[in-house]
DNA sequence: TTGATCGGAGATCATTATAGTCTCCGATCT
DNA sequence: AGATCGGAGACTATAATGATCTCCGATCAA
């Protein structure tokens, strides 16, 4: 149903993390490590690692070894779009199968399909969208993460 | 990865299929049984016979029982959304579990969850892409999507 | 009125994708 | 030297999906 895997979603939210540490918070500049986020968040520590480690291979974070090693952002969050954080982790957006079809691949509905053309262009337009929010947007400039008052109703809406 | 079910690609073609029959076809108004479908485009003919049955149920189409059975368009095909064809098929709209969260489920994430309000707007904004595109869209070839324009801003509209 | 043709519905199986775990390694700082 | 970090691979479990099978009731036409 057109969802985002969890991994891609812990992406997101450390990302976000890493991000608000770097910038505005008590110790910016500091670096994250993985154990870190995984309590915050609640997140299973070794999947997180996972998810991390193909951040930094993809070149989003950058990560240093050893004690008090942990990851930093490779640029700027106004620089970093949410369709290349969920690409990181889920490779090339696709929501039909013969988005990216290759050589040697092929579709049984191919010959005759009526459907792919349209399909091509509402995917290219749900890439549009998420290539033009950055993790930047995601954090403090707009209001789009309301934070929790005490007064607030319910968890966390 | 955000892709779409193969029940709801059948199902977009099926339904483009029996839109096209009912108009500007050899002969409109005929009703179009399953098995037509499956053969025309290689969909296995009891899975589509699901499908079908649930886009009926869901009152987009028409079903007329018996020897020269079939179905039929309920309403005009500019009046069906690619998002009630994808949501007959696949239930509401959710790019992320905590979208439609009942009572008694609980994310993990959720107490210190820093991502929801952008996912949310995200998935609000895919909903009205899908949800502004018809069948009819698909079909003739006129232009389909509008691309959201360069200057709004990523998240809402 | 009977039988072939259609959709309706349920259970079932196979396959794949996802989520999560475990183990070992190498780097690096103190 | 040793504790702490990330890097990497294999591995398991579970859920979602895709697909199939079987039986039923409706309906039309011969």
């Amino acid at each position: 149903m057109l969802k985002i895997s969890k991994k891609a979603d812990y992406a997101l939210m450390a990302l976000q993390h890493i991000a608000s540490v770097q910038f505005g918070d008590v110790t910016p500049g500091r670096v994250v490590n993985t154990k870190e986020i995984a309590e915050e968040y609640n997140i299973p520590l070794e999947l997180l690692a996972k998810v991390l480690q193909v951040l930094s291979k993809t070149g989003l974070i950058e990560s240093h070894n050893g004690p008090k090693g942990g990851y930093l952002l490779a640029r700027n969050a106004r620089e970093i779009t949410i369709a290349q954080i969920i690409e990181s982790i889920e490779g090339p957006l696709a929501i039909t199968d013969c988005s990216h079809e290759k050589d040697g691949e092929f579709c049984m509905q191919r010959e005759h399909c009526n459907i792919r053309t349209p399909l091509l262009k509402i995917q290219d337009s749900i890439y549009q969208l998420l290539n033009n929010m950055t993790l930047g947007d995601m954090m403090g400039g707009t209001p789009l993460i309301t934070i929790q008052s005490p007064t607030t109703q319910g968890v966390g809406r």
